[in-house]
DNA sequence: TCTTCATTTCGATAAATTTCGAAATAAAGC
DNA sequence: GCTTTATTTCGAAATTTATCGAAATGAAGA
């Protein structure tokens, strides 16, 4: 299963920093209680209570991150956070490497 | 074992706010690289080639988020990157209470 | 104590982000 | 073609962040 595509730093970076938000992190929530199946952006406000204007601004970011898709569906955009893998390959992006530098790595702090 | 104080939003993104920064990314990762030993602030410079005072004020974003450990020692500080758990709550934060709201919860995305 | 070395604080500037309301767009339905 | 509804774009102001060099601090050692 090659899901884990090895992040560059750089992409890594944006998608920890598209999460650093406490309204994006609210928002992403509100879509994951809501499930695979999305929900539109009017109703991501409604829940949230943030603005229309606002709400388009963090999509963007969460989206370009890849941690959430959008889809237009008649005159709305259905919005669902993105899948398992993505997160996972984040997770395990900060401990890649771990002790390479070591001079003489030990087994004492096994990972898992 | 009660590693995961549940995280509240303001925390979670505070802490994703702190690794949503190349910089301080390639620095935790020369960290993470480094092992639980971890590195003096000095040499953390000479390997990432950012300035003393621009590497304390990272280090300070990620001490405050619990990601990095600082240790006086002499006349230097050592930092070392956080444990496993402290990463794998964050990474589990995110789907926290996915589909809570769904309306007919289905078994269709299982996540693990 | 004086010097040196490692880090931190300070002050400052540039750049990016957040957030809003108002106006623009675009799809649906009449 | 109008009207309604959902979202996006467009300024714009306020705030935060990033980054640096210079000066300050503080521990070690001669």
């Amino acid at each position: 299963m090659n899901d884990t595509p090895t992040l560059t730093l750089e992409t890594a970076a944006s998608k920890f920093a598209a999460l650093g938000s406490e309204q994006r992190l609210l928002v992403l929530h509100t879509m994951v209680r809501a499930g695979p199946e999305g929900l539109p952006i009017g109703a991501l406000g409604e829940r949230t209570g943030i603005t229309g204007s606002t709400l388009t601004h963090h999509l963007k970011i969460l989206s370009a991150a890849g941690l959430v898709k959008q889809e237009k569906k008649g005159r709305s955009t259905i919005c669902a956070g993105a899948d398992y893998a993505e997160v996972q390959a984040l997770s395990e992006y900060l401990l890649r490497q771990c002790c390479a530098d070591c001079d003489a790595p030990d087994k004492d702090h096994q990972h898992g």
